[in-house]
Parts: structure tokens; sequence; C-alpha cells
DNA sequence: TCTGGGGTCCTAGGACCC
DNA sequence: TCTGGGGTCCTAGGACCC
């Protein structure tokens, strides 16, 4: 019974169920969330919109196409955030082994609850009653004894039911499975392992791993070969800091000129400083992203010895990086990003910049001096000196 | 059909250090 | 005058996920 501890839940359609339940007329209709400009994509799509094919990631003009009496609605992430807090509050209620994967999933390792429950099964009918009658929202569980069936036995199991894939049935049902409903397993792999004439999962368990590692490299190609075999030695990690923080935006129509594009980087160093100072972080690597509009991409970075979370000083950044592409393209999007995060109250070095930098600092320092006293700054190497003197 | 925005992880090459 | 092996960090690109 407790030989397969891990939860999959994942919550049906959760931006469409959202919305309706303020919006009671979105019920029973084709629905789908997403942006409303030229080039917006579907976010999530109602189940009744995914009978004509409409479905996340599609263009949003082409979704409007194959459904014509599709009902849009501009997505409200801050509300989607707020509704997702809710829901994990009641996965925490029963674990503190909450994985999350985004606002809509999660990982829950309930092998704690031996004594409380008689089975997962059980656990997963009390949280899918309780998400219903507390959110009135739909969730779908899969329950197996690794972290990768569990998630494909969510899948099997949607929409608003369970799955419970058995350790001794495990690879008679991951076996049957297309090869692209595995995690990790994208356009690309399959792609690569198209020669190989490999449908199913069951196929690439037959198959040498190093046919498999020197296809889609040897990460790569071992996992997909554990996988195949049902060996998932993840463990459920409850949920870890940030790597990275990012804002980028796609324009309806394409920029054109350095001007341009470092007005919207300027907008982004704003909006990216005050979600790291929310979160109490900052970032050594500043990272810029240029899209073009034939769609190929370039990023460029620099690393910092010291974390920034001030919005002057990712633009300055900014520019420096931006200006080492081409600008004289058109150019679709533009994207701002910092990495190599720290809390932002760990003591760093300051650093002053050329030209009046450190003008601004005797300022600054004459002004702490005249409140706290002249001995409150001083430079780091008279530290102690005078206490020595004392 | 013409492709969002937010992320994570991997690879490969190069710099640099010991 | 030519040259090893290992480790770490950085950069750029790409696959993949929801």
């Amino acid at each position: 019974m407790w030989t397969e501890p891990i939860l999959h839940v994942d919550m049906d359609a959760f931006f469409v169920e959202v919305e309706r339940l303020r919006r009671p007329d979105l019920v029973g209709v084709p629905v789908a969330v997403g942006g409303l400009g030229p080039r917006a994509v579907v976010a999530a799509a109602s189940y009744e919109a995914r009978v004509f094919g409409v479905h996340s990631a599609i263009p949003m003009t082409r979704a409007r196409r194959l459904c014509p009496d599709l009902i849009v609605v501009p997505a409200d992430h801050h509300e989607y955030r707020r509704m997702s807090e809710q829901v994990f509050e009641i996965f925490r209620s029963y674990t503190p082994l909450v994985e999350g994967l985004s606002l809509d999933e999660a990982f829950l390792d309930v092998s704690g609850l031996r004594r409380h429950h008689p089975g997962p099964e059980a656990v997963a009918a009390d949280l899918r009653a309780r998400i219903a009658t507390e959110l009135k929202l739909p969730a779908s569980v899969g329950i197996a004894a690794t972290k990768f069936v569990a998630k494909l036995a969510s899948q099997a199991a949607k929409p608003d039911g369970v799955v419970h894939v058995h350790l001794d049935d495990q690879l008679e049902f991951i076996h049957a499975l297309p090869l692209r409903a595995l995690w990790g397993v994208g356009e690309a792999t399959m792609a690569a392992l198209e020669t190989l004439g490999v449908e199913t999962v069951g196929d690439i368990a037959v198959l040498p791993v190093s046919a498999l590692e020197r296809r889609v490299g040897a990460a790569h190609g071992r996992h997909l070969a554990d996988l195949a075999d049902g060996r998932d030695p993840r463990r459920v990690e409850p949920d870890t800091e940030a790597k990275s923080v990012s804002v980028e935006e796609t324009y309806d129509t394409d920029l054109v000129g350095k001007a341009a594009v470092q007005t919207e980087l300027l907008a982004h160093a704003e909006t990216l400083a005050s979600r790291l100072r929310r979160s109490g972080l900052a970032g050594r690597t500043v990272t810029v992203k240029i899209r073009y509009a034939d769609f190929t991409t370039v990023t460029r970075s620099e690393t910092h010895s010291t974390p920034t979370d001030v919005g002057r000083d990712l633009h300055r950044a900014a520019v420096r990086l931006v200006d080492r592409v081409d600008l004289a393209a058109p150019v679709r999007l533009v994207g701002l990003s910092a990495s190599s995060l720290e809390p932002a109250d760990t003591p760093r070095q300051l650093e002053v910049e050329e030209g009046d930098g450190w003008n601004r600092v005797a300022e600054a320092v004459e002004a702490v001096r005249l409140r706290f006293g002249d001995e409150s700054v001083e430079p780091a190497r008279l530290l102690g000196r005078r206490g020595r003197q004392r």
C-alpha cells in the first residue's frame, strides 16, 4: 500500500477554472486564457475548447480559427498566484514535503502519513475533496513509487480523477506510453531518435544505452534509459530558492533602432529590480536577450563580483550588453534577467562607478556622520584602529 | 499556423589557477 | 622551448516544462 508514496497533483485547466469562479458564464463553453495582442498564444484552454484542437502554446489567432465560438479571457496572473497559494496551503497541510513545479502542480511525498491514512489513495481522495469543497476547483492526482511515474499517472487521471500505478504494474504502464509523453522528451529529442524507429517508452527500454547517449547526449541518454526501466531516484525536494528572475516582452510590432531597445531595457530594469527586492534577492549576473523578427535569439551576459537589485545598475549593465549585438535588424522581443542570485541582505562590497561616483559616496558618508557621529562610517582599513588606540 | 512569459537544466569552449 | 591534468568559473546557445 505504502510502496507508492508519491503524489503528483495537477490542477485541471487551472487558469480557466479560476476565471470560472468569478464568471459563471464561462462554465460549459470553450474558453481560452491568454493574451489579446496579435502575437498572443494560448496559456490555458478549457476541455470544451480542447475538443476543437485548442491547447496551450498555440497562437491565439489559430485557436480562434479552430474554434470560432471560443471565448478569450485575458490572463490575470495575480489572481492565479493568489489561488495557487491557497492550493499549496492545502498541500502543505498534509506534508511539508511539497515540491511545486508551477502554480498549478506539485509533488507530495506522503509516506509520513502512514499512521493517519490507510494508504496514499485515501490521502488523494481526501485532498481532492478538500480542494473541491474549499476552493471549488478540480484537480487530478497520480500515485506512484517515483516522481516521473506519478506525473504520468496524473496525466492519465485527467480530468478530475485519480490513477494509482502499483509498483507491480509500473513497467507495463510506462512501456505502453508514447515516448513523447516522458517528461524531458520534446521535439528535438524525438527528431534525434527518429532514425531508431522508436515510438513508445517500451521501444527505448530494449535499446542499448550507448545508442541513446550517442544521439541525445550522455546525461540525457542515460536518464531516458533509466526512466524506461522505471528507475527514478529523485526525491521530492521541498521548494528551493529561485535561480533566476527575468522580465521579457514580445512587442505587437517589431522595435527598430537602438534607442527603442534601450528604452524597453530601462522599463525592464525597473520591473526586474522591484521583483528582486520583493523577493529579497540580488543578482550577480545580468543577461540581455534579443529576439529578431526571424525568431533567431541571442543573449549577452556579464557577471559582477557583487550582486545588485538596483534598477539603475541593471539598466547600465543592460545597455553595455546590448551594445554588443546587432540592433539594425527589427527586434520582436527584449528580455532582461538576473541570476547568480544571493540574499539581498548579505554584506556586500560597494562598487563605485567612475565619474562622480566617489563624490556621491562622500556626500552620503557626510550625511550619515551628521546623524550618527563621525565614527559611524569609515574606510574598512581603519576599522578597529581607533579601538586599539583607546 | 508563425510561434508568450516565466523558469530549469545541460553542453561546450575558453580563461585561469595550481 | 614545449607542455599535463584537474578544477572552477564564465559565456552562449539550446532543449524542455507549464
